[in-house]
DNA sequence: TTGACATTAAAACGTTCGTTTAATATAAAT
DNA sequence: ATTTATATTAAACGAACGTTTTAATGTCAA
């Protein structure tokens, strides 16, 4: 009964893919309705149609699209995670940054995944209620057990959390001041780059983390 | 001659102070003019008259009031520096996360600051080119020629910058992010808890560096 | 073919935007 | 005292904003 025809939403869709791409690189505010629907080539009303307002649209990017995008990279990690056998500081690193880096999501995607983030640590709205509950605290907490066992004897769990967050930052900076890192180290952001990253990141956070194993590094 | 009244631009300082608060809160594009000048008590008028326009109100915020606060924070890090001695990983990173988390800013300009750092890290403007030649890399250099013969053997200068830039990405971070961190960790960005970030950053960061010595940790 | 419903389209709503203009106030210079 | 340069003010400009309204479509079940 409600079958509705094939391209019952794609305008829907449209929007959101298009919505999600300016407010990522304009920011919420800097960003116009018409903006979007004349990038998304269907008429300015679709948005109030669809999304009821400009602010749920936003937070409805986030809903459909962020969070989503989220789980897909971290299913990413646990699957190239235990294709290594039990997790180990060195492992999760590895897997961490080369799922965050590299990982499954295109380069254009995975800017926006961050640059969307970003914007919400900094100033965070409605929807970084959802970005906490639903993506960081979990996951943070599922790298903690990880690490955990693996770490320096008595490690306060909150120390834990300091260290996944250091390397959160990382992976962050290096995501999303792509254009800033390639002016200061006058490297253009490719493949081969990235790939240099990859490779720092996991050196500097095992290290970081006190892992006594060198295997990994160099 | 050119000696005015006191409160010559009383007015034009207002402004600026205004303006850089409201765009390292909302960004650029989400500030108005009127936001601006109602915060500043002056007249609608007034920005255009001192600053001819929005955007080199923005860009003049960098000139005038980031970069030299930049400057100062520099000048901090070097003196605590050097009443440590000759500079190693340890000192460096101890004056560092200091100079960044604690240092000469109160809370809300050290705020106001990396919060206008990082929206130009993630989107580049005019104002990009001045942190960047006139702030970024001239101290990123003075900082690798201090680390460079502390570090293990040949390492590479490119692998000296990303060992900065690491640091640097979770002075930001602690930074920019304190909400979320709050959030995250369950507890209160006050000044207990920023002790604990620079302790944390400073052991991080000289594990990250490969540094050897030990004595600066725990 | 019809009636109901979901979607798109065009036009207009009132508000706010950045900027400009013209008038006024103030204090130093002549 | 008058001029000149600087600073502030109130008012208005057209453009763009988010949202609503109304009409025109398209698409199914009956």
């Amino acid at each position: 009964m409600t079958i509705r025809k094939d391209n019952h939403d794609l305008t829907k869709e449209r929007i959101l893919n298009e919505a999600e791409a300016l407010f990522a690189q304009k920011g919420f505010g800097a960003v116009s309705v018409r903006e979007i629907t004349c990038a998304a080539n269907c008429n300015l009303a679709a948005v109030n149609y669809h999304f009821r307002n400009k602010g749920n649209l936003y937070i409805e990017v986030f809903r459909v699209r962020w969070v989503p995008r989220a789980m897909r990279l971290q299913k990413h990690f646990r699957r190239s995670l235990a294709a290594q056998g039990p997790p180990s500081p060195t492992t999760v690193a590895q897997a961490l940054a080369e799922a965050f880096l590299k990982g499954p999501l295109s380069d254009e995607e995975r800017q926006r995944h961050f640059q969307l983030m970003t914007r919400e640590l900094g100033q965070p709205t409605e929807a970084f209620e959802i970005v906490a509950d639903e993506v960081m605290r979990p996951f943070f907490e599922e790298l903690a057990s990880m690490l955990r066992p693996a770490m320096p004897k008595g490690l306060r769990s909150e120390q834990v959390l300091l260290n996944i967050l250091s390397i959160f930052s990382m992976v962050l900076y290096f995501n999303f001041a792509r254009v800033a890192i390639s002016r200061i180290t006058g490297r253009e952001y490719d493949a081969a780059f990235k790939n240099r990253l990859v490779k720092h990141i996991v050196e500097f956070s095992l290290k970081g983390l006190g892992g006594l194993e060198k295997e990994g590094l160099r």
